[in-house]
DNA sequence: CCATAATGAATGAATGATCATTCATTTGTT
DNA sequence: AACAAATGAATGATCATTCATTCATTATGG
């Protein structure tokens, strides 16, 4: 057992860089989701993480990186449950594509504090071009392998395998806006009802 | 001619109520769309409009209720395109679908500014109920009438005329998925290819 | 038709509150 | 003892709000 886990009712305990970040970085989203990007403070985060304000300078140098490094840690948790599909072996396309549609819509991942989090920045990025360029790229990763799901899946369908470029635009833009759907209206219908209109569209596309 | 309009070169021009309150929501858009929501100032919007800090509180009190009346701005000035065009008599249904996508795509009032604003706010909807009641009551009237129209559109469709109302979060959370992407890559071609996709899928419901 | 008083729109310096950042000090770990 | 992590009071910058003053417009009386 490490060290640092030995005395849990000490006040200060030295943790690992990489775990006080984490740290801050969870105590970040429950703010911005909480209280919104433009009115989260240096206060409100190291009050949530139970930790003094100074840590962030020793951690992030500034609250605009932490700001960005909370960005790109909600982008690339994303990603990272998006490349353990794609990588999987015993799955064929259309499989593939029915559980990226179930992790899009699953708790883990898509909770209303991510969504609120993610929705936060990008409603920044045309002000702040970090901001865009990460959450725009992050988009192409994903849409290129969208891309390649549905290429794959319709290269015999001699309707449609010519639009296939099209098709991974409007599926990701109706992703991004069930999305948004959810985050404005939390009913608790509203996730189910989301799954169901991404699968019916894609549903559409396979007869 | 109106007596205020008499004398452009005169300093301190006393205006009727509404057009300094339109004036100071349109340079309250361009700082927004300019600096973000979060880095606005009253000081940013008040200089934009050549005009003094003070007159916020003249005209709107303070500057939280200038940026709700911006939200409503917006929302209503997308409304009042929308509901003309449904309110046409020469136009058959699919002819009004394919008028809304061309106004939902239209520099008019979707260009890169407007769009900004609108995702700044909805961007802080988790945070800020009124944002939220705003933008959810504006979505909810918009998908009240594209679903009367799916319903009218789709009633001999035997296999889909008991999905309009998935169709209808569907078809919104396209349009809304098209706009984000638009604001995110703001490269020359996206407004056509998304109003491509739009069209696209509404054509797939109709064969 | 002019002179001037009354009105209220507009100004912007001053105020006080909030907040990110800094860093000397404290405390835990090696 | 040496080092590094963590603290939090102090600092200075930024910003929304206030309101006494300025000024254009309108109303009034001669």
């Amino acid at each position: 057992m490490p060290k640092h886990f030995q005395n849990t009712t000490r006040k200060r305990r030295a943790l690992p860089k990489a775990e006080r970040r984490n740290q801050l970085i969870k105590a970040t989203i429950k703010c911005i989701a909480k209280k919104g990007l433009a009115a989260t403070t240096m206060a409100d985060i190291t009050n949530e993480a139970d930790l003094s304000v100074g840590i962030v300078n020793l951690h992030f140098k500034t609250k605009e990186l932490l700001l960005i490094e909370t960005l790109r840690f909600i982008a690339d948790e994303y990603k990272e449950g998006f490349d353990q599909i794609f990588a999987s072996n015993n799955m064929q396309d259309l499989e593939k594509l029915k559980a990226i549609i179930d992790y899009d819509f699953s708790p883990r991942i898509i909770n209303r504090n991510k969504l609120a989090v993610w929705f936060a920045f990008l409603g920044e990025v045309k002000a702040r071009p970090i901001y865009q360029k990460i959450c725009a790229q992050h988009d192409d990763e994903i849409n290129h392998e969208i891309c390649k799901l549905f290429s794959s899946l319709l290269s015999e369908n001699t309707k449609r395998k010519n639009d296939v470029e099209l098709i991974t635009s409007a599926y990701s833009a109706l992703t991004d806006g069930l999305w948004l759907d959810i985050l404005l209206s939390p009913q608790r219908s509203t996730v189910n009802a989301a799954r169901n209109a991404a699968w019916q569209y894609v549903s559409g596309l396979l007869d």
